[in-house]
DNA sequence: GCTAGTTTGTAAAGCTCACAGCGTATTAGG
DNA sequence: CCTAATACGCTGTGAGCTTTACAAACTAGC
């Protein structure tokens, strides 16, 4: 027999289906009444009376007992998500920073730590780092490891199946070492590695410049250049987590691009490699001439990717982020032009509101999405740290 | 208020859910028995005998009485999906041809009329000839326009939502025909214009080379290149309608890679210019050298434009289809080869095994898909035609 | 030809769930 | 103080699925 699947749903699945229902109802929305929660889900009244109270005993909402009432008719009880009901880490392992945040499932943020790391830092001394920045944050939120649900991290580099950077990375030596299972030793939840582009476009549509659109283009634009596509409001990671990787094919020039910024002539000898194209774009505002020059050549081959992206995909829109992005002023409007001179349809293009948050932020977002699948697909028993299977 | 999700079950929708879930163990299945229809739900047996009376008395399934029976035991009553309660057309107008395909619910293919069209054809004349050979597909298999549920058109250059190739189209004066409202004339049902590339991948997916794959980027090369993609199982459209148009990039040069073809120094000049590529495919077969080095330039270019394809999507299956695909053999090698170097993630590369009648075959998938949808989100009342929303 | 065994069809009992309806509690306003 | 409005809580009703039980139909074997 091929069982393969079981559609068949009796009364209790019913119910199942209709607790997971008022969840969502719930979340997201100031305490509600039972009677707003009948209208938001269209259930009977008592119906979600018996179900709220059922969600109350497990654990999963909270009651507020009525208080100063400020409209007409009798008090009404209020019922809220508990979102304290479990947390979630997200962690972004940069080459010049760790960030780790810690949210509750509504994604407020109740605790964050930053720690600077050497960029020559080696995967050990960086490992460790990694472990002191998760400890802080978990210790100065008051939390333990069985109080998390799901950790994501994100690194620089296409994240393979195994959750290993196996194709390439800027980290150090970070080829082939494996964080899942480094991680693993502390946490038994879902434990997701993820690349750092593909986790800043879902924070952008997340909390940022594109939470209207469900197809997205993010272009990580920095030193390093990288994309990020979200389909049809799904992050796309591709069959073997090398989705967005357009970079590495030289015809569209994202290899050099950063180079006309680097080497642009003018750039005095003080500053640093990794101020230069900062130095750059501030010059090319106040009117330096190399500078504008330099930076008209970096956009013009950045849209040549980014057309590359555009056509493949046709997006709604294309957000332009990475460190960057603090310089959209300079970059929207040619990058506009060349892209509509490249293209077919004109998406929109948008700068990052973000910022440099915007990587920890989508790896805090996709844990919240892990816990999210396992709660309406396997549904709602009591809330307990899910176990990796 | 607002009133976006009635996510709320009763008891009427469970019931709607099961019929539903009865109706999927039942399609792509040979007659089945209430036990065996249980066991493929989860359903009690009880539960499926009065729902599968229920359909065959809405009209959605049919009933064979027990006869010659092989096993122990009482013969059972075999329940069967009566494919033939709706029809669906899929219809592709090319350059040179109009091929429309009519099929029952299951997608067998009940008849197909195929005509051939001067290539000049204005819009007026190429109009009147697919109206023909819809109307003879119709008598042929005894069928009236209210006998279909739903018609999808293919058509050459990139759909958009309105359901016209604005942007650009090789039928000559295409681009403001509006054939939907056309068709709309005749049919009350759903109709779809869709892109030829997008539909042979999806034919390519329903019974073609990638059935396995979810991710897929399909290739149609002929003397004009396209694309269509399939991520995650369901067809890319595009915002706009305008995904997989890559090779409207100059950069990756698929503008003028068949180019390499068609001007290969020695072909006959008794070869008119459509057949100058089979002309130089074959010489190369044989060993011609001009035309073996005119393939290898053609598939150094196709490749960049799929490398970008596979970068971007990093897709588990490419699907190298259209005219061109007769001579796989030849290309499929240095493919690969090519796409091994420019790309961080080798896909597998295939040759299409649908040929020349794979884009009708894609229309009448979507044909089928839009029924299927409607199907299963508004619910099952009677078989009847749907109308357009 | 007859019996044991097996599977199907069907009916009845029981349980769970959601809904409709009604009475009660609480507050605002006249 | 009384009325209108709103929300809570309880009970009865009906729908739908499951379990159990039993009759019907057929094969296999003696």
């Amino acid at each position: 027999m091929t069982e393969v699947t079981t559609t068949g749903a009796d009364l209790p699945r019913l119910r199942e289906l209709n607790s997971l229902s008022i969840v969502r109802a719930l979340r997201n929305h100031p305490p509600s009444t039972v009677t707003e929660l009948s209208r938001r889900t269209g259930l009977s009244r008592p119906a979600v009376d018996v179900i709220a109270q059922g969600l109350v005993t497990d654990g999963w909402a909270s009651v507020l007992e009525p208080g100063a009432s400020s409209a007409v008719g009798r008090p009404a009880r209020r019922y809220q998500f508990r979102a304290g009901a479990g947390h979630v880490l997200g962690v972004d392992v940069g080459v010049h920073k760790i960030l780790a945040l810690l949210a509750d499932l509504d994604g407020d943020i109740v605790h964050s730590v930053r720690h600077a790391v050497d960029a020559q830092a080696g995967p050990a001394e960086r490992l460790a780092e990694l472990d002191e920045v998760v400890s802080a944050c978990l210790t100065g939120a008051g939390k333990t490891p069985t109080d998390i649900w799901a950790v994501t991290v994100a690194v620089t580099g296409a994240v393979d199946s195994s959750g290993r950077t196996s194709f390439f990375t800027p980290l150090p030596g970070w080829k082939s070492v494996d964080l899942a299972a480094h991680l693993s030793v502390r946490f038994d939840c879902p434990i997701v590695v993820e690349n750092d582009c593909k986790l800043a476009a879902l924070a952008e549509r997340w909390k940022g410049a594109a939470s209207d659109a469900d197809d997205i283009v993010y272009l990580l634009a920095g030193m390093r250049t990288g994309a990020g596509l979200i389909i049809d409001g799904v992050l796309r990671r591709g069959f073997g987590g090398a989705a967005g990787e357009i970079g590495a094919l030289p015809h569209v020039r994202w290899l050099k691009a950063p180079g006309h910024l680097q080497n642009c002539p003018g750039v005095p000898e003080t500053v640093g490699p990794d101020d230069a194209a900062a130095w750059v774009f501030n010059a090319a505002r106040e009117g330096h001439k190399a500078a504008r020059s330099a930076v008209s050549r970096y956009v013009k081959d950045l849209a040549v990717g980014a057309a590359a992206l555009v056509l493949t995909l046709d997006p709604q829109v294309v957000v332009f982020g990475g460190g960057f992005s603090r310089s959209a002023d300079l970059v929207l409007d040619p990058l506009r032009r060349e892209i509509e001179r490249l293209c077919l349809r004109m998406p929109e293009v948008r700068a990052s509101t973000l910022g440099a948050d915007s990587v920890a932020l989508g790896a805090l977002k996709l844990s919240l999405n892990e816990v999210d699948q396992r709660l309406f697909s396997a549904g709602l028993s009591a809330p307990v740290a899910p176990r990796r299977t």
